[in-house]
DNA sequence: ATTGTAATTAACGTTAACGTAAACCCCCAA
DNA sequence: TTGGGGGTTTACGTTAACGTTAATTACAAT
C-alpha cells in the first residue's frame, strides 16, 4: 500500500499527448461512457487500464467504428459473460464484425495494388522525364 | 451509332438498388463533384464509368476516406499526369494512403485475433452450460 | 505577488453526409 | 382520369465527434 508499488497513473494531457489527441476527445470518451478515471480532487487520473481502453478506442476509430460501436463491445466484453443469451449474442456479434473486416481487407487488397499500379506509371513517365524523351 | 451498339445506361434508381443506397446520397455525390451523369431532358443517366465511379467511392467510403479525399484522388487519376511536379505529388500522396492502410492492415489483424480469443472462450462456456456443468 | 502551465465545467459552434418533406413533372396501365 | 411509380429541385433537419471559448481553479516557479 505504500508509494513504491503503487501503479504508474497518467494525467489527461500525458495521454492526450501520447495518442496524439486533444484533451477534449478525452473527456468527450468519458462522457460517452466509454472512459471512467479515478479522481484526484477534480482532476482526473488515467490508470494502465485506461490507457489501453483507451488505445482500443482509437483502433476502433481508425477501422471506421463509431463510438456507439466501441462502446457495446466493450459493454459485451465487460460484461461478465454467464448467460447464454449474452454469449450467443456475442457470437452473433463478432461474426457480423469479422464480415466487415473481411471486406475492408478485400478492399485494401484491391486499392493496394491500384497503388501498385499507379505508383509504377508514374516512375515511367518520371524517369522518361527525366532522359528528356518528351521534355 | 445505331441503337444496338449503345452503352448500357442505368437510371438511378438502379444504381441505387444495386449498391443499396439511396438516390439522395448519389444526387449528393454529384452535388459534390464525384459524379457528372449526362441528361435525358431532366433525368440522370449514367453510363458504366459513373457505376465504376460509384462504385470507387462507395469502397473508399469503406476504408473511411472522406468524399473530400475520394475527390482528390479522383481528381489526381483523372488529370492527365504530365507535369513532374504533378507526378510527385502524386507519389506522395500514394505513400500516405499506403502507410493508412497498413496501420488498418495491423489493426484488423490484432481485432481478428482478439475476436478469435473471445468466440473461442464463448464456445466454451456455452458448452459447458450446456452439459449442465454450471447451470 | 504575479506569471505560467495544466486542469476543470458549461455551453454553444461546426462539419460531413446524408435524411426527410414538400411540391412538382412525366409516363403508363386500368 | 386517376392512380401508381419512377424521376426532379429546393430547402430545412439531423447525428456524430468533437472544436472553441469562457470563466474558474490549483500548483509551481520567479
Amino acid at each position: 500500500m505504500t508509494d513504491h508499488d503503487s501503479e504508474p497513473t497518467f494525467a489527461i494531457g500525458e495521454l492526450a499527448r501520447e495518442f496524439d489527441i486533444t484533451p477534449r476527445s478525452i473527456r468527450f470518451y468519458e462522457e460517452q461512457g466509454l472512459l471512467s478515471p479515478q479522481r484526484t480532487g477534480q482532476n482526473r487520473i488515467y490508470l494502465n487500464k485506461d490507457r489501453v481502453r483507451l488505445k482500443l478506442i482509437l483502433r476502433g476509430k481508425r477501422l471506421g467504428f463509431s463510438l456507439a460501436e466501441v462502446n457495446t463491445l466493450f459493454n459485451m466484453y465487460d460484461t461478465n459473460p454467464n448467460s447464454a443469451v449474452q454469449l450467443e449474442a456475442m457470437l452473433e456479434m463478432t461474426e457480423q464484425k469479422r464480415a466487415v473486416l473481411n471486406q475492408q481487407l478485400e478492399d485494401i487488397q484491391m486499392l493496394m495494388t491500384e497503388l501498385d499500379d499507379v505508383e509504377s506509371r508514374c516512375r515511367e513517365e518520371l524517369a522518361e522525364l527525366k532522359r528528356g524523351k518528351i521534355a
